[in-house]
DNA sequence: GTTGAGCGTT
């Protein structure tokens, strides 16, 4: 497709600017970024539905509606304001985020896991599949040591950054099974702790579907993830590629489809050992965001963290066995009820809802447990941390924040 | 009926 221009404009009824695409047909969000400062998406009025639609966004890149850019205009959005209590802030967050941060060049591919697949499915035939979006050169299933079963999970890795764009943006049809490709939890970039790109949509109707919720969604910024559990549980949770959206939507009622959903923070999802150990140490006393397992770089300061440990009442052994017991998803509650019991998985599926066919049992070498109290630790609520909130409100360099929703 | 699946023996 030969390079064009597309029209867009600050409001629906503003003179437009032409901005170019590139030769594919897409547009950059940098391009309009350059002439409108902040800029986070492009909508648009459907001709058809009268409704404002959203442009796809993937990774930078916005995609042209089925029928190609037209004649529309195009509507710029920027990120909603949010209020915070120092103006400061806020303008350092505005530039952060106006996508002058997207910068092409320096765009390094990275393994992606692939989620769904059938049990037959070999590393060949993920292979044969990916070859046609980019060259592939790195393909694995993961299978179980001792019987060699697949555990339904790979990881491919593609030579071109667009490769790997377009295969995260989409869904994939493997061996009949739907499957999708996003960033492993260990590639999640950074993320400052308290903020979440994910926000919980409650009062979901069943009839609303996920590629729904992400058309809608995408008219406040990029959507990166929607997640409808099943069974249909009257919630949602959609994750955005930009915080400041997220937080922008909280607290609102929005209309989709004519019902009124409630939008607000998505807690942290609760089984990951790194988030429970952080939200632990702040949980009992007050060590803040630092973790136990310390792998960061401010921790090796200069007041030694051993003597952090006796001033909280922490010796590593105490560390170890809280590890060792945040490592099944039932926490301490788990270490008290060890009557091995297994369990089986019931299904569900992220993005346009499918169903897992294929049963399977996740048994881990720790036993699963009957007991059936969830930890409570996901309110912050306990006062014992007077160290907690100066802790984090600022900068407090966070390479993986646990947050990783 | 308002808080989610699964994440890599190197």
């Amino acid at each position: 497709m030969a390079e064009m221009y597309i029209r867009v404009a600050e409001e629906e009824n503003e003179e437009p600017m032409e901005i170019p695409s590139e030769d594919d047909g897409t547009v950059l969000l940098s391009t309009v970024a350059a002439q409108f400062p902040g800029a986070c998406g492009l909508r648009y009025r459907s001709p058809v539905s009268q409704c404002m639609r959203g442009v796809r966004l993937v990774e930078g890149v916005l995609h042209a509606p089925e029928n190609g850019w037209g004649n529309l205009v195009y509507v710029v959005n920027y990120p909603k304001e949010t209020v915070l209590p120092d103006n400061k802030r806020k303008m350092d967050e505005i530039d952060a985020s106006s996508a002058t941060k997207i910068k092409r060049g320096d765009q390094k591919t990275s393994d992606l896991i692939v989620l769904g697949l059938p049990w037959k499915t070999t590393e060949q035939d993920l292979k044969d599949y990916f070859n046609t979006f980019g060259e592939v050169i790195m393909v694995q299933v993961k299978r179980d040591v001792k019987t060699g079963n697949s555990k339904g999970f790979g990881f491919v890795r593609f030579a071109e950054w667009e490769a790997q764009g377009k295969v995260m943006s989409q869904r994939h049809m493997i061996d009949g099974r739907w499957c999708d490709c996003k960033l492993p939890n260990s590639k999640q970039g950074p993320d400052e702790p308290m903020r979440s790109r994910k926000v919980f949509v409650g009062r979901c109707t069943e009839d609303i579907t996920a590629d729904e919720l992400r058309q809608f969604f995408m008219q406040y910024g990029e959507v990166t993830d929607v997640f409808i559990p099943k069974p249909f549980r009257a919630f949602a949770f959609v994750t955005f590629a930009d915080d400041q959206v997220a937080a922008s939507l909280c607290g609102e009622d929005l209309i989709i489809k004519g019902v009124s959903v409630h939008i607000s923070n998505a807690e942290p999802k609760h089984n990951n050992t790194r988030q429970m150990m952080e939200r632990a140490g702040r949980f009992g006393n007050g060590f803040g965001g630092q973790g136990f397992g310390g792998n960061r770089s401010s921790m090796g300061g200069s007041s030694s963290s051993m003597g952090n440990f006796s001033n909280f009442n922490l010796n590593p052994a105490m560390m170890a066995a809280a590890q060792a017991a945040l490592q099944n998803s039932w926490g301490m509650m788990g270490m008290l009820a060890q009557q091995g019991q297994s369990a089986s998985s019931g299904t569900s599926t992220s993005g346009t809802s499918s169903t897992r066919d294929q049963t399977q049992t996740y048994s881990s070498g720790n036993s699963n447990y009957s007991s059936s109290a969830a930890l409570g630790w996901g309110s912050g609520t306990n006062s014992s941390g007077s160290g907690f909130n100066s802790s984090f409100g600022s900068s407090m360099d966070s390479k993986s924040s646990g947050w990783g929703m």
